[in-house]
RNA sequence: GUGGAUGUAGCUCAGUUGGUUAGAGUGCUGGAUUGUGGUUCCAGAGGUCGCCGGUUCGAACCCGGUCUUCCACCCCA
């Protein structure tokens, strides 16, 4: 026998029973992003390599899937060229296209390329897969879905207002109690600025980022190891032990930011933004939290993640405001700020807490039994109508045994099954069985539309 | 990219110091029950023990490699 096929690393099939789950995140947070004006775009799986590399920062460079040249990619190479070791640069030498490593870049890419044809501030929503060439494991593919909102050419803190609106939405209505963490990149540089080392605020989100994994020593003795003089640790430490509600942490800040205009500035978004969110308050907790820093490099001003309260599992959505990301493409000056679900967390994280809906509204509500060809005759209309009456129904399509149809009913869940045999045509009627309580009654195909009908 | 585990029937898992025909539960097929599923009883099918190589008279078991999945870093959704 040959060897059982298989899919790469990192990626998944779905089953329907999956598909019907994961559809139902996907609607859900589709509904969300339409009442709020969202519109949608799609963007190619694979985008010019040039568009992607630099976007991500060395690490995501790595991470990308690199499309390998069709036809004889390696004629113009010279041998020297071949044989280099390690073959890093060579990657880009027999490969132009890559697989899209967010929604974020391609979306600037569409919005620089397609300026004259947008309407700003342009709202748009796109959900589709990524894919990164990253190590697998619970919570991370090689292949997920990414659900984007963004609001790009509008400067107004009320886009990030509105972007918490939508995730409190979704999650709520996804029945998830979760967490919102804000902060503020102008914040950071402004802590970064005031202790006297503006050049690696970058050093000091990353291990501010760490303070809860590994403790304060191990962070404090990191940034000296990265070259902060320990005059700057020293300033920096009070940062670090800041504790208290998110009132203080701003009385807090608004103290040791003095100095910095970049960092006040930032403060006051942030005050700008929970001053909103009080208008009219959200179902989830909404916490300034400065130990969140992001990768991403991009971001310039809000910096937003979400976590599960109730299931750990990394963020289950995050994005912020990056001033200068269609800078890159040529179109300078146009703010956009964002935010990305991750649909696959959300769904590890409803399969761990058990909060799936029991059944979805597209499963087979009724199963014709086949007892043969005369017998079909006369279903054929009546599955017509329940159809036209958007009752989703079957007909089982083989003349086997009643246990066997009857079984895959039950196996199926589905809750009534038809018989219309011999006995039922003879007088007009069906007889239709709940497969729940096992009772069954006799009906004209009218008074059938009308009982599963109402039965929903 | 670094380190550590894992892999036996469709699924969840046993498997004695390496010793003949590798087991259970569940699911599947058939029957008890020829117009009635879920319970019960009986029978049956289904596995070159992830893959390749080595040690051995002999390997599911020991060794090496490789792939997969998982875990901790890194990073992130």
């Amino acid at each position: 026998m040959a060897d059982k096929p298989s899919i790469p690393k990192g990626t998944r099939d779905f089953s329907p029973l999956e598909m019907a789950r994961r559809n139902h995140i996907f609607d859900t947070i589709r509904r969300i992003f339409k009442v709020h004006g969202f519109l949608p775009i799609e963007t190619p799986a694979m985008e010019n390599l040039s568009t992607l590399m630099g976007k991500y920062g060395d690490e995501g460079d790595k991470l990308l899937f690199k499309i390998l040249n069709s036809g004889d990619f390696k004629s113009k190479l010279s041998p020297e060229e071949l044989s280099e070791t390690p073959a890093g640069r060579l990657g880009t030498k027999i490969s132009e296209k890559g697989l899209r490593y967010d929604l974020t870049v391609p979306f600037a890419r569409y919005v620089v390329q397609h300026r004259n044809e947008i309407d700003f501030p342009f709202k748009r929503y796109q959900i589709q897969p990524v894919w990164r060439a990253d190590r697998p494991q619970r919570g991370r593919y090689r292949e997920f879905y990414q659900c984007d909102v963004d609001v790009i050419g509008s400067n107004s803190l009320l886009n990030e207002f509105e972007l918490i609106q939508i995730i409190d939405e979704v999650f709520q209505a996804l029945s998830l109690k979760v967490v919102i963490k804000l902060n503020n990149r102008k914040v950071l540089a402004g802590c970064a600025e005031v202790i006297g080392a503006p050049e690696q605020m970058i050093d000091i989100t990353v291990a501010i980022d760490k303070l809860e994994k590994i403790g304060l020593e191990k962070v404090l003795a990191e940034l000296v190891q990265k070259g902060l003089s320990p005059d700057s640790v020293t300033k920096l430490e009070p940062l670090l032990k800041m504790e208290g509600s998110t009132a203080e942490k701003l009385i807090f800040l608004a103290g040791f930011l003095e100095g910095s205009e970049l960092g006040m500035a930032g403060l006051q978004e942030v005050r700008t933004l929970l001053a909103y969110v009080e208008a009219d308050p959200l179902g989830s907790e909404v916490e300034l939290d400065l130990t969140l820093a992001r990768g991403l490099n991009y971001y310039t001003g809000s910096i937003l993640e979400v976590k599960s309260a109730e299931y750990a599992i990394g963020s289950i959505c995050g994005g912020g405001r990056y001033d200068d990301l269609t800078g890159i493409f040529g179109l300078e000056g146009v703010s956009g700020v964002g935010v990305s679900f991750g649909a696959d967390r959300i769904y590890d994280v409803l399969l761990q807490l058990e909060r799936f809906p029991q059944r979805g509204d597209l499963d087979t509500r009724l199963l014709f039994v086949n007892f043969g060809e005369a017998e079909v005759k006369h279903i054929i209309p009546i599955l017509g109508r329940l159809r036209k009456s958007g009752i989703a129904s079957e007909l089982y399509p083989d003349q086997t045994k009643m246990k066997k149809q009857m079984n895959y009913a039950n196996n199926r869940k589905i809750p009534f099954v038809a018989l219309l045999g011999e006995q039922e045509i003879a007088d007009g009627m069906i007889t239709l069985k709940d497969m729940e309580t096992g009772m069954q009654e006799r009906l004209t195909p009218e008074q059938l539309v009308e009982r599963i009908s109402s039965a929903k």
